[in-house]
DNA sequence: ACCCAGGGCGTTG
DNA sequence: CAACGCCATGGG
């Protein structure tokens, strides 16, 4: 099977077990922007509680987080781990549309993607994770976001390597996928779902597993052990 | 008590 | 450019 093919196979697994997701979990673009940095490298659960924070606090708009004190910024974020970094990027970021954009998103989305891109990577407490995220499910255009769960679901079925680096992981697909927006969206989405499902919890055996066979480890075939290591679970 | 979550940045070799 | 230290919460 062709690496195309085996792609879309997984990609209607995940699909038909989970169900479709139409991702991103927020309720406007400015929290997807908000939440996409906010979750780097912490549980999305605590970005929840920093939302409700803000939201709280009247401080959903760049016009708030612009004028907001920063030590409180801090604070409501306080669950989000790098509380002071990331209420001092957030700021800035806020600072930044406000300036250059007139304070409307619609504006910084305008150039195409590579364009938008350079421009995102440009700014602090952006990198590329985030960026693609907010070119993704802010932006709303076309471009394969990849993470830490991309990098261990498909070193397991064999088509990456474990240190496989993001500009990897992503010609995977952008090589082989034709650029689809919705398919790339529900895509990502399915794979932090099996993510969440599969690697955090702590189940090594995942009989359930819908990957199934093609879950591989060391090149060998494992059948249903597509989770972590087989050692912690009794039995 | 220990592990690790949907990273990014600045600094080194 | 890869490797490393830093940032520094909360749930299992």
């Amino acid at each position: 099977m062709d690496t195309r093919t085996l792609l879309l196979e997984i990609y209607q697994r995940l699909l038909n077990s989970y169900g479709a997701r139409h991702w991103w979990p927020a309720e406007s673009t400015f929290e997807v922007v908000i939440g996409a940095i906010l979750t780097q490298n912490v549980a999305w659960k605590n970005v929840e509680t920093a939302i409700e924070n803000l939201k709280r606090e009247n401080q959903i708009s760049f016009e708030a987080l612009a004028s907001i004190a920063q030590p409180e910024l801090a604070d409501l974020i306080r669950s989000t781990r790098y509380y002071n970094q990331k209420a001092a990027r957030l700021q800035e970021f806020a600072r930044l549309i406000l300036v250059e954009y007139e304070g409307k998103l619609e504006n910084l989305f305008q150039p195409d993607v590579p364009e938008l891109r350079k421009r995102l990577l440009d700014i602090r407490g952006i990198g590329k994770e985030t960026a693609d995220s907010i070119i993704l499910y802010a932006a709303q255009k076309p471009i394969f976001v990849v993470d830490a769960y991309t990098r261990r679901t498909f070193s397991r079925v064999g088509l990456l390597p474990t240190d496989a680096t993001y500009e990897a992981m992503q010609d995977l697909f952008a090589n082989h996928l034709d650029e689809d927006l919705y398919l790339f969206q529900e895509y990502h989405a399915q794979i932090v779902g099996h993510g969440n499902r599969v690697c955090l919890a702590r189940r090594p055996r995942c009989f359930e597993c819908p990957l199934g066979e093609y879950c591989r480890k060391e090149g060998d075939l494992i059948g249903s052990l597509c989770c972590d290591e087989p050692t912690s679970l009794p039995d």
